[in-house]
DNA sequence: TATTGTTATACTCTATAACTATA
DNA sequence: TATAGTTATAGAGTATAACAATA
C-alpha cells in the first residue's frame, strides 16, 4: 500500500521544480496555446534583449518595411494596439532613428511611416535574429511539423483561409 | 498603368479594417502563436466575464482539484507565477469561497488548498464553459486538426516527449 | 540559517477619456 | 462635426526585495 506521510490528500510531495507541470489542462487549446506561446514568446524576448528591443518593437518594423508611408492608425490596426500604445512604441522607434514620420500633405493631420537605412539594415539583421529564435524554442519539432502547426495557426487567426 | 493619389510609396490606402491583416510575419512560429493565442485566449476572457472571473483564477481552479492540498508555491510553480501572485490570486479565490487554505499539522509555515464544495461545482460548469469556448474560437479547425495542433503544440512546452 | 507565505513596490502592457490640430 | 494623433491616467499582469512566522 502506498506510504501516508503527512495529513494532506496528497502524500507524496510535489516536484514542480522541472519548469513544467503537465496537467489536465493540457487537453484544452487555449491552454496549451499559452504555454507554447510563453514559451516561444520569452526566448524571442531574451533574444531581442541583446538589441535593447521589445517582440512589438520588431513586428512594428517589419509592418512599416511591408507598408512604407502606412499612417498610425494602420500600424496600431495591424498591430493590434490601441493608437496611444502606437505613438509611444513610434517615439521610441524615431528616438533611435530606425523610423521617421513623414507629414502627409495632402492630410497634414496625418504621418507617412517609414523605415531609416539605419531600421532597414536592423530589421534585415532582426529577421534571421527572430528565425533562428523560432527554431531553437521549437526544437522539439521537425522543420515538416513546424509547417504544419503554423498553417494550422494561420487557420485559427487569419480570415476566410 | 497604377492610379496614383498621394505622394506616399503605397497609392492605395490600406483597409486594416478586417480585424486581421496578414503580413510577411506570419511564417514566423513566434507571430503566429502569439496572434492565434490572442483570440483564443480573448474568447475565453469574455466567456469568463460572466463569472467574474480571469483565465488563470479558471487555471488555479482545475490545478487545486487535480492535486488536493497542494501548498502554494506548488501552486505558483505550475501556475508558471511568482508567490507574491499566488497570494493576491488564492486570496480572491478563498474570499468567494472557492478554495481554502488549511494550515498543514507538520510544516505549520505552510498552507494545504483545498477547493470548496461550492469551487468544485462551479469548477464543472466552468470546464464546459472552457471546452465550448475552445470551439467555438477555433471553429475553423475541424475536430481531427485540432487535435493535431494541441498534440504539436505539447511537443514544443512539454518536456521529454 | 533557511523556508513559507506575505507585503510593498515598480515596471510593463493595455484600455479609455480628453485634448490639439487639422479637415 | 469628424478625424489623426497625442496626452494623461488607470487597471491588469509581472517581477523583485524585504519582512514575519516557522523550521
Amino acid at each position: 500500500m502506498p506510504k501516508k506521510s503527512n495529513n494532506l490528500a496528497i502524500d507524496e510531495p510535489l516536484d514542480t521544480s522541472t519548469g513544467c507541470m503537465p496537467t489536465k489542462l493540457d487537453a484544452l487549446v487555449g491552454y496549451a496555446l499559452r504555454r507554447a506561446q510563453l514559451k516561444v514568446f520569452q526566448h524571442l524576448v531574451s533574444n531581442l534583449n541583446k538589441f535593447d528591443l521589445r517582440p512589438a518593437q520588431f513586428t512594428a518594423l517589419a509592418i512599416i518595411e511591408q507598408y512604407p508611408g502606412l499612417m498610425q492608425a494602420d500600424l496600431a490596426n495591424i498591430l493590434a494596439i490601441e493608437p496611444p500604445q502606437a505613438v509611444v512604441l513610434l517615439n521610441k522607434l524615431e528616438a533611435r532613428s530606425l523610423a521617421v514620420r513623414v507629414r502627409c500633405k495632402p492630410d497634414r493631420r496625418s504621418y507617412g511611416i517609414f523605415l531609416s537605412k539605419a531600421g532597414e539594415n536592423l530589421l534585415k539583421e532582426l529577421k534571421e535574429v527572430a528565425r533562428l529564435s523560432d527554431e531553437e524554442s521549437t526544437a522539439a519539432l521537425t522543420a515538416e511539423e513546424r509547417d504544419q502547426l503554423v498553417a494550422l495557426l494561420h487557420k485559427v487567426y487569419l480570415p476566410e483561409a
